[in-house]
DNA sequence: TCTATATTTCGTATATTATAGAAACATATT
DNA sequence: AATATGTTTCTATAATATACGAAATATAGA
């Protein structure tokens, strides 16, 4: 999908109305401030979040399109990360200084500071062996 | 309603997504930035907008509520302005230097800059009439 | 090439949001 | 007090978003 901020590097209307979209979802959001501390693959960001993989990888796909972020293939996993870009930085450098003391976060936090992904790739297929 | 941030200035993650929400609608965009511009009465909006006094009046109601807006009366008339707050006027300066060359934005600005109250709430009256 | 693994897509259920029209409400003017 | 006027609330409906499980896809390694 080519979206026209990408052909000439200037946002519409309806460019932005998809950022603050992408923006108002909870799950998104602390998406968006874990890459800001290190790239994450997707059973990473499985195992801090507890949603379904396919909820999961709508999210993705949803920031994705509209620019946020960016994935990159290694072997068997995807990476994502944050897009170069100025403004969604400093956005989420506010968001995060305004979140300081939120519970939720800070646990994210925590928890991407202690997981790999081969340790996240491993519960993941033990929880699908019980099933 | 009492919100968080009104009791003691510092916004919660739900904040946050209630006022991307608020944000990712058009109607709304094109609304704060006509504000921008000068404060509006209701019908001077609906004049603008093109949609039904009872959705209007739903946004006007959202957007007081996450603290974008503020109204007061004067006589019969609501009168919206933007809240005094130096991110949300930050951002708004940066959104209408990115759609400095949008239609719809630009056109906005244009009819608002020629109508008025008075006239606004004498077309209101007329329309209803013929129905 | 076959199998295991990591992720995505598809189908579907549920919840939320945007919309309009009619009725109700609030206030200024007579 | 009665009326006109500007706005909001109520109700129903259509569109959109989020969620999950199952199936499909892509890649690494046996």
């Amino acid at each position: 999908m080519i979206y026209s901020y990408m052909q000439n590097g200037v946002l519409t209307l309806v460019d932005y109305l998809n950022i603050f979209k992408a923006l108002s979802d909870e799950n998104r959001l602390r998406i968006l401030l874990m890459l800001r501390r290190r790239s994450l693959c997707v059973c990473e960001m499985h195992e801090v979040l507890n949603i379904a993989l396919s909820t999961l990888s709508a999210h993705l796909k949803l920031m994705k399109n509209t620019g946020l972020i960016v994935d990159e293939k290694d072997g068997r996993w995807v990476i994502y990360s944050l897009s170069q870009n100025t403004y969604l930085h400093e956005l989420l450098e506010t968001l995060e200084k305004q979140l300081r003391d939120n519970r939720t976060i800070e646990s994210d936090r925590a928890i991407i500071s202690q997981i790999t992904r081969e340790l996240c790739a491993y519960k993941l297929k033990e929880s699908a062996k019980k099933k």
